[in-house]
DNA sequence: TTACATCATCATTTTTTCTGATTAATATTT
DNA sequence: AAATATTAATCAGAAAAAATGATGATGTAA
């Protein structure tokens, strides 16, 4: 019926529009100035709308063409993304990555920009304590890990410092509980010391409820208003509430979320997974 | 350097993924089959990817065809809603809209869904109060008003019904404050009343230590934690604690937010911005 | 095996797009 | 004011790109 929009038109579009200039614009595109012209005219066909003000001499966008660039813009980054992610020297192959429960709630976001860029890339993704992490990449087993404790270990690299909260159910009350009945991580975890320290210096009193080796799990115990727990402010989500010191609950330590590459030298997929981590969390430090 | 893609073959590919055949796409296209055949040759030249197995009878996607067709697909969108909005029937000309401090906090999803495939349209907003935005309306200096309270006036339309709330700001604690300082709008407003009255019916002291026409103006107060006020739950900031019964505060009244369209038969660019309205809270509606 | 269906390939035709020259309009210089 | 220069639109012809219809190859069903 109608005909669809051109890239190469809109490549010529752009170009004008930057330039404000058929000629200059052809010298960037490589061709006549005569196919430019033809070019836009053609653009202006195809969407039914008058792009620049021809009648003085200088080329000036209308007001329908300020608004269709953005449009076009979007098209092709669209367009330049999609040939970047699968032309010939798109990454491909397989990383093998290793999250902690802590790290997992960071995943979203790295994840959807990492897939955006690299969709060719095979990402297989395991959840471990940091030391079963840590072992997995010494071991072989995986190219990155994304872990809270350092476990002894050198050379990882702190990508992000994160505050930790006590939290439980939005509706439920934690005045009527003690001792405290808490849901948080097995023995091992270093923040689980630190957390329990800090109860134990101000004098509240309280009990392990619930244990398990998983974040969800805990949260089972969480929602149903049970228990209460510690999570790093990015893991909260809106059935929790945060326990301030107006509740009586102490201040605790931020955690560090710190990244372990198998060899600096590693693969072009794992390298460019681990930047895209690094730019994903260091993009939210300014926002927590 | 490299070629762009092209939206004419993007719809050959996708006319073949969907058929899984060439000649069955050929049909579709309107085109001889020899022609599909060479297109998706063509754009897998430019992706450098193979995007059929065509070993056996069968044409099937491959692995990255799958991917790539997510691809294909937003652009193809993008080109459609572009095409749309643009396009010869595209809607064109203005609509006066008059909001209320309340019905604000729903604006955004509202106008960058509207401006996406009616980027044409002028939109004039008005913030206004309840009883004043009616007039307006009925004066014709605006096309349509989304408002908190009917203010006796028939024909309005319920598009969302809201929890209202008691917040202050996330650090402050409401322990100390007796009387309760509030910052809420000024007489007329029928939430308000309904707020003081549960107030007083619960026993709780207050006082109206911040008033103003705008929801910024008592934002000030709220945000620097010296009073606290009652919004709307869609309004909630993260800086906002919200305020239940385990400190002392009554529940309050659900808000409704109402439509009022100048006349029935409206313009057609009104008359789809109002039904933008009703689509975008409609869907939060399961949400909140 | 034969008949049939389906997709790739090819030579040819058709369509689209580009080029280079020219023209018209405006700005700048003399 | 006239001459010159710059710029974009237009046009005819050239070049390039794409579509067609026929043909061939390959696999499936009878």
């Amino acid at each position: 019926m109608r005909p669809d929009l051109n890239i190469d038109l809109l490549r010529s579009f752009n170009a004008v529009a930057e330039t404000r200039h058929f000629t200059r614009a052809a010298e960037q595109l490589n061709c006549a100035q005569s196919a430019v012209s033809m070019q836009v005219k053609r653009l202006e066909a195809i969407i039914g709308v008058r792009l620049f003000e021809r009648s003085k001499r200088i080329v000036k966008l209308t007001e329908e063409g300020e608004i269709f660039r953005r449009y076009a813009n979007r098209m092709l980054c669209l367009n330049d993304l999609t040939l970047a992610a699968f032309g010939r020297n798109a990454l491909q192959g397989r990383v093998r990555f290793s999250a902690t429960d802590t790290s997992m709630c960071f995943l979203p976001a790295i994840l959807s920009r990492f897939a955006q860029s690299c969709p060719l890339v095979e990402l297989e993704i395991r959840c471990e304590r940091s030391w079963e992490a840590l072992d997995s990449l010494q071991a072989g087993e995986t190219d990155l890990a994304l872990v809270t404790q350092p476990c002894g270990r050198k050379g990882g690299q702190l990508v992000k410092r994160e505050a930790l909260v006590w939290a439980m159910a939005q509706g439920a009350s934690v005045e009527e509980l003690d001792p405290l009945p808490l849901a948080i991580f097995g023995p091992g975890c270093i923040y689980r010391k630190a957390a329990l320290a800090a109860l134990d210096d101000c004098g509240r009193r309280w009990r392990h409820a619930y244990n398990s080796e998983s974040r969800d799990g805990l949260n089972v115990a969480v929602a149903a208003g049970l228990a209460v727990t510690v999570v790093p402010v990015s893991a909260l989500t809106p059935n929790l509430r945060v326990l301030g010191p107006d509740e009586g609950f102490p201040p605790l330590p931020e955690i560090e979320i710190l990244l372990f590459e198998a060899s600096s030298d590693a693969a072009l997929p794992v390298a460019t997974f681990a930047r895209t981590i690094e730019e994903t969390l260091a993009k939210d430090k300014g926002t927590v």
